[in-house]
RNA sequence: GGAGGAUUAGCUCAGCGGGAGAGCGCUUGCCUUACAAGCAAGAUGUCACAAGUUCAAUCCUUGUAUCCUCCACCA
């Protein structure tokens, strides 16, 4: 073989790209034919609305994980791609742009809207694609999908036609959240609530007939313009006597009554609430109760409408309620002013606050929709992981509220609903209708609103494969296997598409669900645009590449737990690929000349099979990792794996016979070092995609691509129990030495002489003394003899006592008495306080009765080699005094 | 008000009932023929606090404290 030259530096910008464009145009990504079980997964879509940031990063990388792994293991795998429309997020990006042109949309009316929306898609679109697949994301291009693309689009008119087939879905006036701001209504959990400082506002309320006035508290006086009513709680003995007199509000001539309704707190304010049922869902719900009318007060634009005194009119709420307590305070309506924190709803795109808004909308009755998604869940179809997001899915489901969907948008799937300018007949169709079924009129009107964005996500996991088409792709990848997710959409998305998924193919649309941690900055702060604290993906792949950054996500990404990042947190993974770069290049320096031979177990050395055993145990650890979600437990098993097992013990035994060894044995050596590293690329290519395909196609031995390579099984047969035994045993001695040595700071190229002493002949001491040239490296020493009859004459040598044997270092010249004497003596303060604790242990009858077997034999055994260590010690500071 | 999470080395965090771990940082010695982005050796801990269960608790139970999420309510 010819030696294979890699660069001195590992330089990921140099392959990783060509790397990516060759999967690609192989078609590797894509399914393979197979008779294997499917394998899929649908990754959570982007909002064409910007780039993507660190939590995209962590949960792709992830997917790419899992998917990766899965394809190794030959199943035919698929991994959809796709984005989302995001309404009311992109229409605001649109509207952005046009007020800097000192436009509205509907300067441009309502088509060129649209068209100018899906030039801003198209572009962010474009740069997100190019980052999935900067980062190395393996999922089949082909199939990629857009919620508002045509198919989707179909899915969208079914879902909607169906549910309003089987009364699922409703009209009507009621009080919604509505952003002012967006202009449109928003759905409960769109609305974020956050605790700011407000007044509450004490206000007189005079009795009609002049006999003087109550009291009522507000935070919002200038909504006193739709007051009703005033309540108070019928169990209060206070206002028996006033309950049913009239009021007269102020500011207008309008009398309201006082009614009776168990909401009020009788213990909170004056125990008397201004009920206004159009701007408060309390008071909604309350005016339902008794029958009250609603008096809207508001414009669809925030501001005060025909329904309030003139002066008010058109003013934005906020500024009103200024004037509103002017006026009060001047009429001598206002008692006092006090300081009230409470919550205020936010817009969750916008975060403009949020108005209760009476107004016409689109539901979706979500009881039966919910106990479905419940039973998936009772019969064991979904897991969370971890699983304690169970709790808060069922909590969600078992408290669902109707699902306000309709939005006032323009950007989205139009609601598939006509109304008939003749007749008013109200026409729901999944295709367009030209003509009314009833007056048979052309003069159609289709609705004005959009539908919120995830009722086209809810359908993701399966609208993606074609549904509602009964294509081979449903038939073949429907149920999805695997969901990967932020626990910040459980309930706007994971909920409902479980949902969907029960209602509309009576199935779970995957059977687990991984949630992740958010990623966080180094102060444990959410990252976001308006903090500037935000890593950008891509400047961590310039600087790092994107095996630095998927393998150090992957690391850190403890079973949910937020993710605490900084840019230099990707050095980990960084060091690591430069590791395996190096390691790789020093190896493939060294087949120059040499030939792959058969590897015969039986000409293996104890190393040899060490290694082998430690590859296994590796593999298997990465199993149970893998099966469970816990993947930085399999990044620190390949880790620990490559680095410390492979490269710092098995490559540095291996240099004495690759260097010195015979033709035959430097072929044995070769061939095993480059079947080791082969398994590793494969081991670890999930893990970090481009650095191991890059390496596996300059292997000798590889075969065709890592990424369609079959994935490293762990095999039972392949444990290796003596192997791993020896060499630890090895590496404890080897440690010990080196220990001593630097604790005398004698110079490396010192070379001492070392005897090692066994109380007899043993498995251990046969394989020490066949290894001891390799021990020699280890210790650096200039010879190690194994002595198993007490015939080596230590006198004056350095002893250190290890398990079931002693090393004696001939360090005569080089040592400091005193300071050896200390160490030794700390050593049994601390194997005496170890001892006492053991013997406390043994002596305890209860310990004996009821510990396991083993535990018991166990503590013995470690009873014994404290015993062992303390009285070495102690011999071994007698000769040190004889020095 | 309800639910959940966190509290372990200077920092970020693993640890899933039997002798406290990793990475980074720090100290010391080494440019040992792949890697100084490296090698070797170290130091550093009331495992938040208190009680309980157990032969045995960082781990299980209960409570307390501090911090963080989410849900509900707030005139």
């Amino acid at each position: 073989m010819k030696a294979v030259e890699l660069n001195r530096n590992y330089d990921p910008k140099d392959f990783e790209e060509r790397i990516y464009a060759s999967w690609k145009e192989k078609g590797e990504f894509a399914p393979v034919d197979s008779d294997k079980e499917h394998f899929t997964v649908v990754m959570p879509p982007p909002n064409v609305t910007g780039i993507l940031h660190m939590g995209h990063a962590l949960n792709n990388s992830l997917q790419d994980i899992i998917v990766r792994y899965q394809r190794m293991q030959g199943r035919p795998t698929l991994w959809v791609p796709g984005t989302d429309h995001a309404g009311i997020a992109t229409q605001n990006v649109v509207e952005r742009q046009l007020q800097k042109e000192g436009l509205r949309r509907q300067d441009l009316g309502r088509e060129k809207f649209i068209e100018r929306t899906w030039g801003v898609k198209e572009k962010h679109h474009d740069i997100i694609k190019k980052q999935l697949e900067k980062m190395g994301c393996s999922c089949d291009w082909d199939h990629e999908r857009f919620t508002m693309d045509e198919g989707l689009s179909r899915a969208v008119r079914e879902a909607f036609v169906t549910l309003y087939e089987r009364g699922l879905i409703y009209k009507g006036l009621y009080l919604v959240n509505y952003c002012p701001k967006c202009g449109t209504a928003l759905a409960d959990d769109e609305v974020e609530y956050e605790n700011v400082p407000g007044k509450l506002y004490d206000v007189r309320y005079p009795y009609a007939d002049g006999s003087g006035y109550i009291t009522v508290a507000t935070t919002r006086p200038e909504t006193m313009f739709g007051d009703v009513a005033v309540a108070v709680n019928p169990d209060d003995e206070r206002y028996k006597d006033i309950v049913g007199k009239e009021l007269l509000l102020p500011l207008t001539d309008r009398k309201i009554p006082i009614i009776t309704d168990r909401f009020v707190d009788m213990e909170f304010g004056t125990g008397m609430v201004k009920i206004t049922p159009a701007h408060d869902p309390n008071d909604w719900e309350c005016g339902k109760r008794n029958n009250l009318e609603a008096i809207n007060l508001l414009n669809p634009d925030g501001t005060l409408n025909e329904n309030v005194p003139e002066k008010y009119r058109g003013i934005m709420a906020e500024e009103a309620r200024k004037l509103v307590v002017d006026d009060l305070e001047k009429g001598g309506y206002l008692v006092k002013i006090t300081d009230h924190a409470h919550d205020v709803g936010h817009c969750y795109r916008c975060h403009t606050t949020v108005e209760p808004y009476l107004s016409e909308q689109w539901f979706v009755s979500m009881k039966s929709l919910a106990e479905k998604a419940l039973d998936a869940w009772r019969k064991g179809d979904i897991t969370f992981y971890p699983k304690r997001w169970e709790n808060t899915y069922v909590h969600w489901m078992e408290n669902i509220r109707d699902w306000c969907i309709s939005r006032q948008l323009w950007w989205g799937h139009r609601i598939p609903v006509w109304y008939c300018r003749e007749c008013g007949e109200m026409i729901v169709s999944r295709t367009d209708p030209d003509e009314c079924p009833k007056c048979r009129s052309h003069e159609l009107r289709q609705d004005d609103d959009v539908l919120d964005t995830w009722f086209s996500s809810w359908l993701w996991p399966f609208s993606t494969l074609g549904w509602p088409e009964k294509t081979e792709d449903l038939r073949k990848f429907f149920p999805t296997d695997t969901l990967v997710s932020a626990y910040d959409i459980i309930f706007f998305w994971i909920s409902r598409m479980i949902m969907a998924s029960e209602e509309f193919l009576g199935k779970a649309p995957f059977h687990d669900i991984v949630i992740t941690g958010l990623v966080r900055d180094i102060q444990g702060r959410k990252m976001s645009k308006s903090l500037g604290n935000g890593i950008d993906p891509i400047e961590v792949i310039d600087r790092y590449g994107a095996d630095a950054m998927k393998f150090t996500l992957c690391y850190l990404a403890a079973q949910g737990q937020d993710v605490m990042i900084d840019m230099d947190s990707f050095r980990l993974g960084s060091r690591f690929a430069n590791k395996i770069w190096n390691a790789t290049r020093y190896l493939l320096m060294n087949i120059e000349g040499r030939s792959l031979v058969d590897i015969d177990r039986k000409r293996m050395t104890v190393m040899d099979r060490w290694i082998y055993s430690r590859f296994n145990s590796a593999a298997k650890a990465i199993k149970e990792a893998m099966a469970g979600y816990r993947f930085n437990e399999a990044a620190q098993t390949i880790y620990s794996f490559f680095w410390n097992d492979f490269c710092d013990w098995y490559i540095e035994a291996s240099k004495g016979r690759l260097l010195h060894g015979s033709d035959e044995e430097k072929d044995l050596q070769v061939s095993i070092l480059m079947d080791l590293l082969e398994k590793s690329m494969r081991l670890m290519h999930p893990f970090l995609s481009f650095i191991t395909e890059e390496i596996y196609q300059k292997l000798p031995n590889h075969k065709g691509d890592v990424i369609t390579a079959e994935y490293p099984q762990y095999d039972p047969a392949l444990e290796d129990n003596e192997a791993d035994s020896l060499v630890s045993l090895l590496q404890e001695a080897s440690r010990l030495v080196r220990a001593a040595r630097a604790n005398l700071q004698i110079a490396p190229e010192k070379k001492l002489r070392v005897v090692v002493k066994f109380p007899s002949e043993n498995r251990e001491s046969e394989f020490m003394r066949a290894e001891s040239g390799l021990l020699s490296v280890f210790m650096s020493a200039s010879s190690v003899t194994i002595d198993t009859e007490g015939r080596e004459d230590v006198k004056g040598a350095l002893p250190a006592a290890g398990p079931g044997f002693e090393a004696f270092i001939f360090v005569r010249d080089a040592i400091d008495v005193e300071g050896e004497i200390k160490r030794l003596e700390s050593e049994i303060e601390k194997n005496s306080k170890l001892l006492e604790g053991s013997e406390k242990k043994l002596s305890n009858e209860n310990f004996i009765a009821h510990a396991k077997p083993e535990a018991v034999e166990k503590e013995r055994a470690k009873k014994a080699e404290f015993e062992e260590k303390i009285e070495k010690a102690r011999e071994h500071i007698v000769l040190l005094r004889s020095f």
